[in-house]
DNA sequence: TTTTCCAGATTGTCAGACAGACTCACGATC
DNA sequence: GATCGTGAGTCTGTCTGACAATCTGGAAAA
């Protein structure tokens, strides 16, 4: 991810890459402009704000690790082995992890630490459900504000992703591109709120994601959904739009639900 | 080592009332039973687990204070103020501010610092839209899930306000019957994944609800829609019930922006 | 008056310590 | 042989002290 030389490696849980002194105030740490955030442009000249602070990279990294599924849900997150693969100090390490806390992407329990938050059954549902009228709110948003750019690019990532179906693409490579999706979606909302809390949301969700979308049929079935969805976001109609995207999240509920019965809990 | 004498005293922004020694395993911190949390029994004993941890009770000491406007929206939370204030070290408030932060009640500046939560216009309408939606798909789990005794507490609460606003109650005191009325309507949907999503989207609304509800008039108007809302609850009506449950919001969403608007920008 | 520069204040991060809570295996007891 | 303590080792919760980098406000210089 960013970063630079040998410093602050992206927490790759279990990849162990040795490490430098590291300091505090250690040059090849701060000069990475960290994309977003604020970057101002004088003459020309693109002005990086200094890279997130340590903190926010570890947060990435670890956001990462656990989206990616390298960090497996219910795994425990010691602190000391975090601060040997990240190589940044405890206090760090804890600021971190009490961000993603807050964020729900893991679990802390009183004196027994962190671990990779892991939905049960009922919180699954309910994830699914929150998620559901989040989306259909976004929706309605994007119909509202967007512009025919965020249109096109939208339509974009849906004829992608029905390509990747058509071409029997893995699942890793079709949640990614239903990230895409919403990652569209989101930008032609135009709400940092909506999308700091939907995103919350998501992330918990796609830990189930993995295993619904493996589903035999259901990525062809779930490609069609969204082609329907993007078509009335595309017509302006509010009503089917909002209905389309709450049926397609019961249809991947329902799916997912069933697979977390059926297979129980192996894994970690 | 550790401490003593004048100690973690509850952050009560300003106040400082004199506290009692307080150490992580000083007894008299451990005694008390957090409310919720893991509570067993045994043979009819109730077995307390250990109250929160000291960063707990920094964060809800904040948190309070930030709610009450005891802190004001936009106020700059200086670490070493904090630490004065409560009597815990930096790197536990930090760890509370980080919390904070992601819950959205604080925003961090990097290099600069935290400050008090300050939504701006179009924050604000987006946090009321966010709100409607949760809050329709709360009362349908109420009703879903709900016991007679959950829909008779609910029903009180809607009682109590009536009565509060038929006395001319004040603010403060209207604010404090609505969060009951919350508290119950989140208590019989019986999900804490909903509760812990839609928990921080109110605490943030609540910053707004302050300049809303002091409008004349609104106050009263409020009252009966919460009735009618209840009502339709306790009939068991969903549609109805999530379309009066939107409306309130929409309601209270003009009003604040109304206010807003209005106000601009003094206080802090 | 405007620009420059310095000192103080504040955040970001690190290192090291230590008490208390938890885990678990080992040996003593019933 | 099964249960109960006990003790070592591990890990979290907190504290202290320090220092670099950044920001801010105001004094000094142009």
């Amino acid at each position: 991810m960013s970063c630079a030389g040998s410093r602050a490696r992206v927490v790759a849980a279990g990849v162990d890459a040795p490490r430098q002194p590291t300091r505090g105030p250690d040059p090849s740490t701060v000069r990475l402009v960290t994309a977003g955030e604020e970057t101002g442009t004088f003459r020309g000249i693109r002005v990086g704000r200094i890279a997130a602070p340590l903190r926010e990279q570890v947060i990435d990294g670890l956001r990462t690790a656990i989206l990616e599924f390298e960090l497996q849900p219910g795994q425990r997150l010691v602190e000391r082995e975090l601060v040997e693969q990240t190589g940044v100090s405890r206090a760090t390490i804890r600021e971190a992890l009490r961000e993603l806390a807050a964020e729900g992407l893991v679990v802390t329990v009183p004196q027994k630490g962190a671990m990779v938050y892991k939905p049960s059954a009922d919180e699954a549902r309910d994830l699914y459900a929150v998620r559901a009228s989040l989306e259909a709110l976004t929706v309605r948003r994007f119909i509202e504000r967007a512009r025919a750019a965020h249109h096109d690019r939208l339509r974009a990532t849906v004829t992608a992703l029905e390509e990747d179906v058509a071409d029997g693409a893995d699942m890793h490579r079709l949640l990614r591109d239903k990230d895409l999706f919403y990652t569209e979606l989101l930008a032609g909302a135009a709400s940092p709120t909506i999308e700091q809390i939907l995103g919350g949301v998501q992330a918990r969700v796609r830990l189930l994601r993995a295993t619904s979308m493996s589903q035999p049929g259901r990525a062809a079935q779930m490609a069609a959904e969204m082609r329907a969805l993007v078509e009335a976001i595309t017509a302006r109609d509010v009503a089917s739009a909002q209905r389309l995207c709450i049926e397609h999240l019961d249809n991947a509920a329902a799916t997912a639900l069933a697979a977390l019965d059926g297979v129980g809990r192996q894994g970690s």
